[in-house]
DNA sequence: CGAATTTCAGTGGAACTGAAATTT
DNA sequence: CAAATTTCAGTTACACTGAAATTC
C-alpha cells in the first residue's frame, strides 16, 4: 500500500476512503483467516447457515452477497471439508439442501475468534465506541444500496 | 447485488460492511465517471498534479495508492486525451515529468463536479454531520494503515 | 556498487455474465 | 408457458509481481 501524501480531494472523498479502507480490511482479514486455512467467504457462508439454517446455494448467495456461480465451487470446498453437507432437495429437485455439520459449527466458532481479532487490527486506531458509530453509518449505506 | 437477509453477524462485521460500501462506491462512481468518459484513476492523478504540480510518475503512484505499473498506462491515456503532458525529466533522466494541461484542469473542474453528486448518491441515507462523521472516521483507519 | 524509475508481460483473486440442463 | 436453480465456461476490472533497461 504505502500511499505516502494522498491529494486532500481524495483524503475527504467517502468514495475513496471506502476503496482503500476495504483494500486494508481485505488485506489483514484475507491473511489472517488464510493462516486458519479458511477463507472470508467461508465465514460469510457458514454464518449464514448457523443464524438461518438449511438452505438452497441460490438462498445463500443472496443472502451473502455472493453470487450463484462462486457459490458452486465454494458449496464443494466446504463440503469437501465436512463443514457442510449437501444433497439434493426432495421437495424441489431443482435445488440443493445445504446443512452444516457439526464440524462446520465447531469451525465457525474458531472463526469469529479469529474474525474478531482481525476487526480489532484493522480498527486498531478507533476507540469502542468509534467503532460502533462506523459500523451503523456503514450499515445504513450497505442496507440503502442493497434494497435499491 | 441485491443482498436479501444477510446474517446479522455480517451486517455488524466492518470488514464486511466496507467490501459491500466500496462495491456500492465503486459501482455508482464508477458508472458516473463512464458516461463522462472518465475512470476513478483519472480523477486521482488530475487531482495529485493540480494539487502538488508537476511529478513523476512514481511520486503520482505513491500518492493514489496506484501501482507504478498501472501507472504507465495510465499517464498514456491522459496524455493521448491531452490532459497531462509527458515529458523527460532534464535533471533526472529516469523519469518523466507529468505536468497538468489546461485542458486537464478544466476536465479536473468538471470530474470535481460529478464526483460531487455521485458521493450525495452514494450517501444518500446520511445527514450532512453523518457524512463528516464518517469521513473522519475512514480517514483514521486508512491513514493508520497506509503508514504502517 | 546499490537504489530508483519506467516499462512490459504476466499472475491471482474477485465479481460478474451467458447459457445449457433441469425442474417447478 | 415463464421462472428458478445448479453448473460450467468465460470475461472484466483491479491490484500486484518480476524482471529488464536505464540512470542516478
Amino acid at each position: 500500500m504505502e500511499i505516502e501524501n494522498a491529494p486532500e480531494r481524495l483524503r475527504g472523498l467517502p468514495s475513496w476512503l471506502l476503496n482503500q479502507a476495504a483494500l486494508a480490511a481485505n488485506r489483514i482479514v484475507g491473511e489472517g483467516l488464510a493462516e486458519a486455512g479458511a477463507h472470508r467467504s467461508h465465514y460469510a457462508v457458514l454464518s449464514a447457515l448457523d443464524e438461518f439454517g438449511a438452505a438452497s446455494q441460490a438462498a445463500l448467495g443472496r443472502r451473502c452477497g455472493i453470487d450463484r456461480s462462486d457459490m458452486v465451487a465454494l458449496v464443494n470446498a466446504l463440503s469437501r471439508d465436512r463443514l457442510v453437507a449437501k444433497r439434493p432437495d426432495p421437495t424441489d429437485r431443482r435445488r440443493n439442501v445445504i446443512t452444516l455439520t457439526t464440524a462446520g459449527r465447531r469451525r465457525l466458532r474458531s472463526l469469529d475468534t479469529a474474525v474478531g481479532r482481525l476487526q480489532d487490527a484493522l480498527l486498531a486506531p478507533l476507540s469502542a465506541a468509534e467503532r460502533r458509530q462506523l459500523v451503523v453509518l456503514l450499515r445504513r449505506v450497505v442496507e440503502h444500496h442493497a434494497a435499491t
